[in-house]
RNA sequence: GGGGCUGUAGCUCAAUUGGUUAGAGCGCCGGCCUGUCACGCCGGAGGUUGCGGGUUCGAGUCCCGUCAGCCUCGCCA
């Protein structure tokens, strides 16, 4: 029902209700629900919305406006407004109408809770705009509900505060980032959509050309080659709020579209780029929590965060950092460890603090989930003094009896009465992924994870490539455009085809640095190789032939041949940011229509079938369907 | 591809070992109510227990299959 003041016809006899209602020019309100105050008394205002809820009181009808700023409370008095009373008595939720009226003190009956709670309007005109079905779940923050319904119904999610502050602070950041890269000489640049495939890393989205039969587009799963052909191209300083597409498996962190804060800059070191990042990063964070970040952030390397956390993205807001206790347990008998040790394997261990008050029960869940991602299970020995002596008590205590051996362990790690020690044995890499795992899951049972806290770094001198246990063979840890440090390329007989050892190989640490927030990466960079010979080196190093390479990556190695200078950069996980500033669980909630984790749109239901003619006209045929 | 959890009213949940007509709160609809803001009071409607099959005198409950959602491992250079 649309309502006008100046409908000519006669109105049917069903909308005399409405007859007397008076149209309201709903362009030119003057507030939004959220900003009027006890100062705005007296003032004649127009407020448009939606009905967030209606109390009717048979004579007096109350009705919370909402619109994207906040809610403010009308008052429909049917003695001095009878027509708006009537038209108010008719109101449901999310009704969405226009209003005229004043704004009058609430005296005596503020409300404390609402920041409009001193005031209320006496509404004089009301007009009803448009109607609505009942919403399927309440127009709330604290609501309990699916969040596949809530996705499903994404337009009335939205209208949800949280859900709009999300967004809103999305914007924030956005914005806060665009406006320090543009103010220190950064170019934003787009870079194509449609690209070629290269298999190398995550599976492409695919695009079929309609005008080259059998032939594909990718979706970009980030403008890497772009950014690099730009600074080559002379662009200098360049930025882009960039969509990048993966057709991997999901995730809470992980969407197959999503938005990366991509740099480049040329004639730089990695800290030229590092100090710009943090600085834009530091920028974002205070505008967004209002928090000041101490520049410039720890520097960790690589080898040292595994060492201590296990991971690549230390999480240095709590302290339980693994210790090496190879050396102390070689001395001892026990299989579960000397076989490890025998096979050039590591005993590593985290003292959990006040530990041994954990139950059975509790110990129990750790072992299980450990096995699940690997481990063969969780030995463990809880710390007692006895006569100032460290005793170990239960799981493995009596391996650990003899001598000194559970001194020097305590010694070295520092354990003291009361606490319990979590030992993992394997290679070292596997060690690495159990403690580092379980250091994150113990710290968030028994709550030793500080709240308020923004704990960030950057994590240098990454190793260019790792070793696959399983293949026997090197496997490159960033993209191959990642320049190994100057100092260590002599390990590469760049120039020469011989292949180096791998022990050679591993020795080989990139420019490459990533940034973490309180144990998640939020991005990553790295100098590039700028030198054409580098680049077709390590192409060979990673088993690319010569023609594989000039296939996949003929116009990069081309653009090498005219003048590269040395340039690096960046790419920023814009949605994780946003996702930790708003200490969100998941980037769906920082994303306006995100994808369930079959990555199908729950409100569009992409992906969806086409017609036949338009396969036809690609040339395609589907030939299963599930 | 593997593992785990979940699916009952519009929403969130309950329903003894398999046993009468599947209940509650919120929401919704109708009525009453002039200071509420989780308004209150009275009354009412609302169900293919995700779907299909099986066992049984009898299935929301047990079995098999299937679909959907979430988490996770693999994967994500």
């Amino acid at each position: 029902m649309f309502v006008t003041a100046d409908s000519s016809a006669p109105l049917p006899a069903s909308k005399k209700k409405a007859e007397n209602t008076v149209a309201l020019p709903y362009n030119e309100r003057t507030h939004h629900c959220g900003e009027l105050r006890g100062a705005d008394e007296g003032k004649s205002v127009l407020l448009v919305g939606w009905v967030q809820t209606y109390r009717d009181h048979g004579g007096m009808v109350f009705i919370d406006l909402r619109d994207r700023g906040g809610i403010t409370q009308l008052f429909f008095n049917p003695d001095t407004d009878p027509q708006a009373h009537t038209i108010a008595r008719s109101l449901r939720s999310e009704y969405v109408i226009a209003v005229r009226g004043d704004v009058r003190s609430r005296g005596a009956m503020v409300n404390p809770k609402m920041p409009t709670g001193e005031v209320e309007i006496a509404v004089h005109e009301i007009e009803l705009l448009n109607k609505s079905e009942t919403p399927p779940f309440p127009i709330e923050n604290e609501i309990d509900t699916n969040e596949d319904l809530r996705l499903k119904h994404r337009v009335l999610d939205i209208r949800r505060p949280a859900v709009r502050e999300a967004l809103m602070l999305r914007h924030k950041i956005t914005k806060s980032i665009r406006d320090y890269f543009s103010e220190n000489g950064f170019v934003d640049i787009e870079t194509p959509i449609l690209n070629k495939s290269t298999p190398e890393g995550a599976r492409d989205y695919l695009v079929p050309s309609r005008l080259h039969h059998g032939s594909f587009y990718a979706l970009p799963q980030s403008p890497q080659i772009f950014k690099q052909l730009l600074m080559i191209g002379g662009m200098d300083r360049y930025f882009q709020i960039a969509r990048c597409f993966r057709d991997e498996d999901l995730r809470a962190d992980r969407q197959p579209e999503f938005t990366q804060v991509d740099v480049e800059m040329a004639f730089v070191q990695p800290e030229d780029v590092m100090q710009h990042v943090e600085r834009c990063i530091a920028a974002a964070a205070k505008v967004a929590i209002g928090v000041d970040v101490p520049l410039p952030l720890p520097r960790i390397s690589y080898a040292e965060s595994m060492a201590k956390y296990g991971k690549d993205a230390p999480d240095m807001r709590y302290d339980m950092t693994i210790k090496d206790v190879s050396e102390i347990l070689r001395k001892i008998e026990f299989r579960v460890f000397a076989e490890p040790l025998a096979k050039g394997g590591v005993v590593r261990c985290i003292v959990v603090p006040g530990g041994a008050e954990m139950t059975r029960k509790e110990t129990d869940g750790l072992t299980e989930e450990i096995k699940g991602i690997g481990a063969g299970g969780l030995p463990l020995v809880k710390v007692e003094d006895k006569d100032g002596k460290p005793t170990p008590q239960t799981g493995i205590a009596k391996f650990l009896s003899d001598g000194d051996v559970f001194a020097e362990i305590c010694a070295a790690t520092g354990a003291k009465h009361g606490d319990l020690i979590m030992f993992a044995a394997d290679n070292e890499a596997n060690v690495c992924k159990y403690l580092g795992w379980l250091r994150q899951e113990v710290a968030q049972r028994r709550g030793m994870i500080p709240e308020n806290d923004w704990k960030f770094c950057w994590v240098v001198d990454f190793p260019c490539f790792g070793w696959d246990e399983e293949a026997q063979a090197i496997y490159p840890m960033h993209h191959p455009f990642t320049s190994p440090k100057d100092e260590d390329l002599q390990y590469m007989k760049v120039g020469s085809d011989d292949v180096p050892e791998a022990a050679d190989l591993l020795k080989i640490r990139a420019k490459a640095y990533d940034v973490v927030l309180n144990g998640i990466e939020l991005g990553g960079g790295s100098i590039r190789i700028h030198r054409g010979d580098v680049q077709r080196k390590i192409f060979q190093l990673l088993g690319l032939s010569v023609e594989e390479a000039k296939e996949k990556f003929d116009f990069l190695l081309d653009a090498l041949k005219y003048g590269a200078p040395p340039h690096g950069g960046i790419a920023l996980g814009l949605d994780r940011i946003v996702m930790l500033f708003g200490r969100f669980g998941s980037i769906r909630d920082v994303i306006a229509f995100p994808k369930n984790a079959k990555a199908s749109c729950p409100l569009s239901l992409a992906p969806g079938r086409v017609a036949e003619s338009q396969l036809k006209e690609l040339g395609l045929r589907v030939v299963t369907s599930k």
